[in-house]
DNA sequence: TATGATTTAATCGTACACGATATATATTAC
DNA sequence: GTAATATATATCGTGTACGATTAAATCATA
């Protein structure tokens, strides 16, 4: 019977190392942008859709207001987006790229698909990894108790 | 050709959202018991091996002082562990178990342990992950450029 | 239409996490 | 034996992350 109470054999464990494995990656890459990790995400979210609020925009990265509302601060401040309170619904803040973050779109992520490759993840192994991820954040989810 | 530019098909964000689900769940375990996450993580190194120094604490989990200073010290002000500054070498500081973190050990990994298991996950499902992370650990690590 | 409930953001307090710097102690070279 | 170097920890500044609270706007309904 395998020791299951050591570091090594915990899964949250792994998971938790190759966050961090991710976080230091990105963090070289993005560094010179003048872009955190978490702030890439934002940007990442907000190509595929802009102008979202705020709301909006921390259901899809798994954020409260707490982090998003300085986050974003720090992102307007660096010219990479827009607040504006919407007029119909002036609870909402609608969140915008701004023209730095579109122009720059292309060379950003250029930079991130080329460290990616460099490290050699195959296809196959690299969707298997998401689908296996998926599955167990499902059943983290939506475990009872 | 799918579009990889997307938060959905990002692996990255796959693990980090994964972090996030298992910080979410064993906050909730530990919170009873006054323990963070993080600070579970270091119980679990030093239950392994008990008196170990700071640095050494530091390569087990991947983090640095600037990191651990504050959080053992936050730990030793809840009689976690106990920091003792070496006779042979004044510069090292030996983190040790405190008894309450010996007598609680049983009773934080039995609840640890119910709410894991109440999430279903396979053991195969769960050994086969845990490869997957470590391989592409290492190739994070040791990509070149 | 007044009021109570809901929604949306902002704010606050606590706790990581990291890089850079500082400081004290040990070790090495000469 | 002293100067240069290396090592171990602490401290500082910035940036997440989260839960709880607050505040303002909107909605529901009596």
């Amino acid at each position: 019977m395998k020791d299951f109470m050591t570091l090594k054999n915990q899964l949250c464990f792994a998971v938790y190392e190759t966050a961090g494995e991710f976080n230091k990656l990105y963090t070289s890459v993005l560094q010179p942008f003048g872009l955190t990790y978490p702030q890439y995400l934002v940007l990442l979210a907000l190509w595929e859709q802009d102008g979202v609020t705020l709301k909006e925009l921390g259901e899809k990265l798994n954020l409260g207001t707490g982090t998003l509302t300085p986050m974003v601060t720090r992102m307007e401040a660096n010219d990479w987006v827009k607040k504006q309170r919407s007029k119909e619904d002036e609870r909402k803040v609608y969140i915008y790229l701004q023209d730095k973050a579109v122009e720059e779109k292309q060379s950003i992520t250029n930079k991130v698909a080329e460290v990616i490759q460099s490290c050699q993840i195959e296809l196959e192994e690299y969707e298997q990894l998401m689908q296996q991820l998926n599955a167990l954040q499902k059943k983290m989810r939506e475990r009872k108790i």
